[in-house]
DNA sequence: TCATATT
């Protein structure tokens, strides 16, 4: 045989790891998971059984979700139940099929960006035969023959997706080309709907925008409490059900590489890049396993995920603010200090020592409860204070919030540090 | 000089 061998693409069950998630309709309501788990298994392969249920009553919603090893178990599934067996208690049959997005995501499409203008089909498939077989490529292009600078192409595997997205996103120059090439995984359509949507609100907010007629909620669409399991590149899907709310006003999606790192710029810019080389951005490439990791990412168009400062935290002045980069900082002072607060009610709720921020640089429209809800998400808030200019009431942009512990006060720390205009900062973080 | 774009 050929040197090395080939991606063990065995006969047929596994492609490792590629497991396929379907939806279940028609399930009566007091059935367990247990119950169709056993019932599934009659005629398929099935890890997992996860009912959907009401957010608010947590009574099952009369459908499920089946997670299958492989895409021939979940056929096997579909073909055998779909419209073929009405449970007790259900009024049709079971409806089985593919979730919302499976099948895209079982096409193994690969985005490709940072195409030259002129590239031509063989070179990039020249380029990513070597990490697998291409099922089907095709280049974007404008008016004339100019490729649009990027492009879709279908891997036969996910292990070979995988390789190349690893082995070329923004590391590979193709001839001629100052700038890696970006690889991501494409979008779904659900995520084009959402980005789509998006960019219409940005544009329509982009009017003098006179006053607050709209919510501000920059911190408010942050994904509470966690760090988004950035993949690495691209964007940060926006359709994070539920937790996309109104674009943002001022800090809008605008590229502007200056002081906006979103993680799509950072991988390939070489502006940004130094910033994350410095080596704190988390990426966890390989990480994906089997997982459903598909929209798991935050909603924040502008608010992007967390880059903590390389080399711990800075060493001169809190204040320092440059290009609206905000900062935290550890404030055992007393939040009501200043007259200038927003004293609507006189509630004296200064956290222990250790657990009150001091935070600047907070976005313009922020009031209070914008920015309780900005950090609520890593403990207990015991006080939210933005401070506001007493004869305009604008907002100062600075403020207080109050833990009840100094642990979420910490925590917040780590995970408000470096979020795109905002970065965190403590004294006892840096003199620990 | 917004040039990184999404079938």
């Amino acid at each position: 045989m050929a040197e090395g061998q080939k991606p063990p693409n065995t006969d047929s069950t596994s492609s490792s790891g590629d497991s396929v998630k379907l939806f279940v309709g028609q399930v009566p309501k007091h059935m367990t998971e247990a119950q169709l788990l056993s019932m599934f298994k009659e005629f398929a392969l099935v890890d997992e059984v996860n009912i959907i249920k009401d957010k608010a009553t947590r009574t099952s919603r009369g459908c499920c979700f089946l997670i299958c090893p492989s895409r021939q178990e979940a056929d096997k599934a579909v073909s055998a139940c779909h419209n073929k067996k009405t449970l007790h208690g259900a009024s049709s049959p079971l409806q089985v099929k593919y979730a919302d997005g499976e099948l895209e995501r079982l096409e193994h499409k690969l985005f490709i960006g940072m195409l030259p203008k002129n590239v031509i089909d063989a070179e990039v498939s020249a380029l990513f035969s070597k990490y697998g077989n291409i099922k089907d490529l095709q280049i974007l292009r404008g008016s004339q023959q100019t490729s649009k600078g990027c492009a879709f192409l279908k891997y036969e595997t996910k292990e070979q997706a995988l390789s190349a997205l690893e082995a070329i996103n923004g590391k590979y120059k193709m001839e001629g080309s100052s700038v890696p090439l970006v690889v991501k995984w494409a979008d779904t359509e659900k995520e084009r709907n959402a980005r789509r949507a998006q960019k219409a609100q940005s544009q329509a907010s982009n009017v003098t925008n006179t006053d607050s007629t709209h919510q501000p909620s920059l911190f408010g669409a942050l994904p509470m409490g966690y760090i988004p399991p950035y993949n690495g590149f691209g964007y940060q899907a926006p359709g994070t059900y539920g937790l996309m709310q109104y674009p943002l006003s001022s800090m809008q999606n605008h590229p502007d590489f200056h002081n906006v790192i979103t993680p799509a710029q950072g991988n390939a810019y070489r502006g940004i890049t130094p910033n994350l080389a410095t080596g704190m951005a988390p990426r966890n490439f390989g990480s994906m396993q089997s997982s459903y990791m598909g929209s798991a990412y935050p909603a924040v168009p502008g608010l992007q995920y967390p880059i903590a400062y390389p080399g711990g935290l800075m060493n001169h002045r809190p204040l320092v603010g440059s290009h609206g980069s905000a900062q935290l900082a550890m404030a055992n002072s007393n939040p009501t200090t200043s007259s200038s607060a927003t004293t609507s009610s006189a509630v004296q709720t200064e956290g222990p020592p250790g657990a009150n921020l001091f935070i600047y640089h907070i976005p313009q429209e922020f009031g209070d409860q914008e920015l309780a809800n900005a950090f609520q998400a890593f403990g207990g808030v015991l006080s939210a204070k933005v401070f506001v200019d007493k004869a305009t009431g604008v907002s100062k942009c600075f403020g207080f919030v109050s833990y009840d512990s100094p642990k979420a006060a910490q925590t917040a720390i780590s995970m408000m540090n470096g979020c795109q205009h905002v970065s965190v900062w403590s004294d006892a973080y840096q003199v620990d």
